[in-house]
DNA sequence: CAGTTATATTCCAGGACAGGTATTTAACGT
DNA sequence: ACGTTAAATACCTGTCCTGGAATATAACTG
């Protein structure tokens, strides 16, 4: 299914569309889902991995949960997050293609 | 081509992914690019379409061309806009889609 | 129970950014 | 040249949001 180009979209659903990107507009964000796509992973891990500090990385947690873009896992004294929607990165990969193919264009202006 | 998910990403590269869906995660730009998508708009045709000030269009085309995902051209006395980067209605479409199946979980939730 | 470790939350300060108003620039018609 | 229309820019203000510091909560250990 895709997207309708004819029908004006509601300003709800584009609403609800730019706070999903705003999730994903954070290089902090991202940096903790790129960890997490490498599998589960408890906050200190994320913290070392990241090299933000503690609150920071559970604020950020906290708020990627409350989209359901990741998921919880308590054991014993830890939180273990995962992602909990795969779709984001498409998202990235989609940006990331783009990103290339732009600069090979550019190098090719350059180049040529 | 996919982003590779073990390679540590680097945070030059992380700004840059976060910049583009930054540019996606504003309800107003979202309005616009949608409107583009039916197709090249003058500024003033978009001002009618989106109910926004001129200047508040004038500002968001400006930074979405400088950013690759619209563009310009000049007749006249006017200005028209449209779409440089097809690849952002496949990123609307998955987050939409991804939507759609939360709240069809949802409703299977609640229903059953 | 006291101490420690892991995580969450609160509070605050600084920066980024969207929207409004006013103004400017540019191109057209008379 | 003047007036008008289209678009861009400058300036200001309020708001959102990120990150840091301190604190709170929760679970484990001895």
């Amino acid at each position: 299914m895709t997207t309708d180009s004819q029908t004006p979209m509601s300003d709800d659903m584009l609403d609800l569309i730019s706070q999903r990107f705003r999730l994903l507009a954070d290089p902090m964000r991202l940096k903790i889902l790129h960890q997490l796509q490498a599998g589960e992973k408890s906050v200190t891990e994320l913290v070392e991995l990241t090299g933000a500090s503690q609150p920071n990385v559970s604020k950020h947690l906290s708020s990627l949960k409350t989209h359901g873009l990741v998921k919880r896992r308590q054991e014993g004294n830890m939180a273990y997050f995962s992602i909990a929607a795969p779709f984001i990165f498409q998202l990235c990969d989609i940006v990331c293609d783009s990103m290339r193919t732009e600069w090979e264009q550019r190098s090719n202006l350059l180049g040529n």
